[in-house]
DNA sequence: GAAATTAGTGAAAACGTTTTCATTAAGTCA
DNA sequence: TGACTTAATGAAAACGTTTTCACTAATTTC
């Protein structure tokens, strides 16, 4: 692997020289420039973007930190996906980690990230509240940006779907069909997203003049379909049974589906179902589902250019995107039947 | 941010001396490394992984390289989680990049892994007879390991799945159930997978005394769902139509699903599916999808043991791992009609 | 009891860059 | 013409580690 050094001496100019016409600073005249760039083809010269992280300023490393509840999340990959699209576009390369919603691998990865001198983080934090990302990144001026959930305080970028519109629209779809036993399939109130879609849920209701009933709100792990699929059971055994269930991500909804199709239930004959989040296999199953869409893959993008302009314009006030979330209606919400006929 | 230096000052001894205490080198004192991790531990001393890497000895900057088609595709989600599941546990982080199965982008993300210094790479090659590998890493002795996919050589390590059984049962299965008409979405010869698949197809059609029917055989793009909705439409016109479609990935399998809907075809009465890949959604559709089912985390961990082993053991001899594809019978797949039935 | 080993430690070089500072030559100003 | 800027270049310091080498004191070996 030759070294700037070789590449001078080949060139016979000093390292600095080679160096500015790397980082073409404008002071190198145009036959020397020339010069260097033969011997840097040459000998194949790649600059070491480890020595040029160690020694460079902040911010030009061309490396950024990324982490994620889970990568096996169509969601989540969908994110990645539009954050790695910019990323390649600006020459960096991504660190990912996984922190399967573990606040303490999210700080081991926090610390390896700063450790690795990445120039920023994204990440959909895991506590609204923390300061685990103050100590392990903002005080040392590293920049952050938050995506799919924020922080309670807005001093930090972040791009997110409006969840509470998100709750609201998918649970007013419900009502206009007649539903009036809803129930939702929720998480803790630590994520702000699921936070802030139990919050729209329970808005439509009111605004509608429909009780909000806490034995229709359930709370699970929102990567264990495991667990939705026992929260449904417990459900759907509630008396009377509710005739819509609002599922606020996709893996929740495969547990959830798995525990309907068990109980003989039929979608949405029986049983309404919406499902946060819209996945390639949501068209593809028994009764196609109704979802409330995100914009994931652009939430990705918009998360990454907001990135870079951190990096651009450190002194940039804070800015809060906010992305609409749609919903598409296919088969798998339909009437309420009668209350008469119901069970 | 502390270095070295300051927590060399602060425990009174030199920095060579706290440095031996991060490697738990033995010769240091006992009370010299005990005064020496109290100061760390004041201080809030993390080590600069960048600097280790510059400085250190090849293969311990606990830096993986990680290139695979695309993350979107729930098969390399799901063996991206197990490299990164034992890379965690082994304090390793992971650079992850997107190749688009575009070999322009493998090179740059190749000479990027390079630039960073990681410890390793792993990745689906994108050609198996292709030398980039050699110019990029291997000649750099930097180790390799594919994954899914590998090179037509054996000197490199490799954990795939045996693709050729995979293809043999998935058709045997189909042939059992009477059919004889048998198409199949494969793909590009370039890939080693995929190559291999189809070569179990014709196999199985061999040992059963069947024709191979170059009509039925049809090539895509496998990151294109679209290009698998235009070829199945394509199939479906042959005359007379095939009775049973393999189809060599998820991907391709979601625009095969669309064609097949949107000519109301019905699964399996009209055709029969055989899918390579389990995915979470294939149990969720309308006929749960019979598939080929890959054990691709465990393919990820494997992939990453071999690499660790490779980084304790550089002189070993590469190894081939092959893990076995399994065959689960769902709903999409069934007797083939009586022919004179057929349309 | 001299020689050889070992344990414990530190100074300085090295890794491959970028940055700071200095220097020279050439051009500009008045 | 002399003072001043500007363009082009290089030497050396710096980034934060690990590694090499050297040194002292204590212990072991014969």
């Amino acid at each position: 692997m030759s070294t700037l050094k070789e590449v001078a001496k080949k060139a016979e100019v000093s390292v600095t020289t080679v160096s500015r016409v790397i980082n073409n600073s404008n002071k190198v005249s145009a036959d020397t420039r020339e010069r260097v760039q033969r011997a840097m083809r040459k000998l194949e010269y790649k600059p070491s973007r480890v020595a040029q992280r160690l020694r460079g300023s902040k911010g030009r490393s061309k490396l950024l930190g990324l982490i994620i509840p889970d990568i096996q999340n169509q969601f989540y990959s969908n994110i990645v996906r539009g954050i790695e699209d910019v990323a390649y576009k600006n020459k960096y390369a991504v660190i990912l980690c996984n922190s399967d919603e573990n606040p303490n691998k999210e700080r081991f990865y926090l610390d390896v990230l700063r450790s690795e001198s990445v120039d920023g983080v994204i990440l959909p934090p895991i506590h609204q509240y923390g300061k685990v990302l103050d100590e392990c990144l903002i005080e040392y001026g590293i920049p952050v940006v938050c995506v799919d959930r924020k922080l309670a305080r807005e001093s930090v970028d972040a791009v997110v779907v409006n969840n509470h519109k998100g709750g609201y629209i998918a649970v007013s779809h419900l009502i206009n069909l007649g539903h009036e036993q809803i129930a939702i399939i929720s998480s803790s109130h630590q994520f702000s997203s699921f936070d802030d879609r139990q919050n729209g849920y329970e808005q439509a209701l009111k605004d509608n003049k429909l009780e909000v009933n806490e034995d229709l709100i359930v709370e699970g792990d929102p990567r264990s379909s495991e667990q939705a699929y026992k929260l449904t059971k417990k459900l759907l055994e509630v008396s009377p049974r509710p005739s819509a269930i609002f599922i606020t991500n996709n893996l929740m909804t495969l547990g959830a589906l798995e525990a309907i199709n068990e109980m003989n239930l039929k979608i949405p004959e029986d049983i309404s179902i919406v499902m946060y989040d819209d996945t390639p296999w949501a068209t593809a199953i028994t009764s196609p589902l109704t979802v409330i869409s995100q914009p994931a893959y652009e939430m990705g993008r918009r998360a990454a250019e907001l990135f870079l302009q951190r990096i651009a314009d450190p002194g940039r006030a804070a800015v809060q995107v906010s992305l609409e979330p749609k919903l598409i209606v296919r088969k798998s919400t339909s009437f309420a039947r009668d209350k008469n006929n119901g069970q």
